[in-house]
DNA sequence: TGAATTGTGAACAATATTTTACAGATGCAG
DNA sequence: CTGCATCTGTAAAATATTGTTCACAATTCA
């Protein structure tokens, strides 16, 4: 496709990679809030973009345009045809692609299930959990299923930055035993366990609570078995365009809680993270020797 | 409705009456190619609706404007608002909780990470990588840093249903070489490296890229060293009010890769499902008499 | 370190806007 | 038809704003 007919945002999607920093911290406010970001003036553009008026300047030059206004009336021409044109009036995700695209669908299921799950999640359980996960007196055990692994992955990761005393469970179940010797009431088991339910979670979970464990458990809508001895839960909905469950919202969860627990328990996570600074420099200090 | 509360349009239009015959004329192109019309030079509309430059700024002070220039940003903001997505703009994610509580300003975030990807994403390249990822000639390799280590390993559980011939490259980058020994033009390496790019991985993709292996990337807004030799890549927008950065974006479009995958391969991936939920139902049998 | 990129400030050029004065046009009332 | 008021266009000048460009300093990055 010739350069003269691509619109304007595709130009701009096409030749993003080979622009410099300010250009593309320039182009992405207008690819974001295209194209009224483009129709003020030059200056007006240059000081909500945070660039200078001359890269704006030198930008429209590189797109092939003789000057500022060109551009300008090129992107005027654009919303007379945008703004015509029915089908791109009503707002998606991905502006430029069709509504029926699976990443718009995806996208507005996604944001459905957040809304839906933070109109059940109170947000006083929310913050009772993140000073559970802060007290570093106990003893912080994570597990997750067969799919629901990788969160629980994820959040050991970055737990273990955060705070001593953090533990994945492995997803191989014959190892569990283990960990349950020694476990009491000052340890919390955090338990991600979504539909198609597991069996060895469930027997884990009731053991644990016997042992005095505090249970913290991801789940979805409907509510995984262990919901009944969990001191804490969060329904997730996870239902997408897909044959497969969406982990996108306990995932956003997650992160709210890794955000806040790294907050309260500051001092003793900056120390945690300069040593593994430290740890990592003489790593790599290590390996360039050898 | 007060008139600072009315659109321009309305404006327009519920006080047309009163306008003159030059007014109504210059009103009549206004209305019917809105807002386009106005967005050029005051000189511009005048020509276009056939009345002279007095005119029109007789007009926009008639409306209440100091001049034409307000009364063009007053349209400015119009078209802004017009294509700015409203999805969420009124819309508190949880309602009975304040708006400063971390977890609406996640929802937030997260929503304006999608918005700011997809703005860039094109969905050929999307289209692009299912077809890719869909073709089980070539062996499909993944693999992940430190923190995305579990995007890799959510892809990977994945697609291990869905098709045969994927690896999950361990993160322990000391067992790299062994992967790259059997590289070549017939794999695809699906690599996560966001901020904080490691060098290990920009070396491992390095490498095989020179062995003729094609690098699907996911990567953040600012765009990991990889990206120059990469095939295909994600830019993921992942600030969040965190220390940490978000893995929603990136995870988002694995999921609806994975969702559209799977479609492609259904016939393959429903054979594949079946016997794995046979090699389940036996291992828990097994289980069960031991 | 050196090259490329970016920002600053200013000067200048180019455009745009506003205003004014006036003349022609229009419409209307008498 | 006339005269008057109103509307409109023209032209031009004054002003304001905007765009362009440059030199140079600061910054960044390799």
């Amino acid at each position: 496709m010739s350069e003269g007919k691509m619109s304007i945002r595709e130009q701009l999607q096409n030749r993003f990679d080979e622009l410099t920093r300010a250009e593309k911290q320039l182009t992405q406010l207008l690819l974001q809030n295209y194209p009224a970001s483009g129709l003020g003036s030059i200056t007006d553009l240059a000081k909500r973009s945070g660039v200078s008026t001359p890269t704006v300047a030198r930008l429209v030059q590189k797109l092939g345009f003789a000057g500022f206004p060109q551009f300008q009336s090129a992107l005027r021409a654009e919303v007379g045809a945008e703004l015509s044109n029915p089908i791109d009036k009503y707002n998606k995700w991905a502006e430029h692609a069709p509504d029926e695209h699976i990443l718009n669908r995806f996208a507005d299921s996604v944001s459905k299930n957040v809304r839906q799950t933070f109109s059940r999640l109170k947000t006083e359980e929310f913050d009772e959990v993140c000073a559970l996960l802060a007290n570093t007196d106990h003893h912080l055990k994570i597990v997750g299923g067969r799919i629901s692994r990788s969160l629980a992955d994820y959040l050991f990761t970055h737990m273990q930055v955060i705070r001593p005393r953090v533990t994945h469970m492995t997803s191989n179940s014959n190892a569990w035993p283990h960990y349950l010797l020694d476990m009491n009431r000052d340890d919390m088991l955090v338990i991600f366990d979504v539909r198609r339910y597991e069996n060895d979670l469930r027997r884990l979970a009731e053991m644990a609570h016997e042992r005095g464990a505090k249970i913290i458990l991801f789940t979805d809508q409907w509510g995984s078995p262990i919901s009944r001895i969990a001191a804490h839960k969060f329904n997730c909905h996870i239902e997408v365009p897909s044959a497969w469950d969406s982990s996108i919202v306990p995932m956003l969860i997650l992160e709210a809680l890794i955000a806040e627990v790294q907050k309260a328990n500051w001092d003793q996570t900056k120390r945690r993270m300069n040593t593994l600074e430290d740890l990592f420099d003489r790593t790599r200090m290590f390996r360039k020797f050898t």
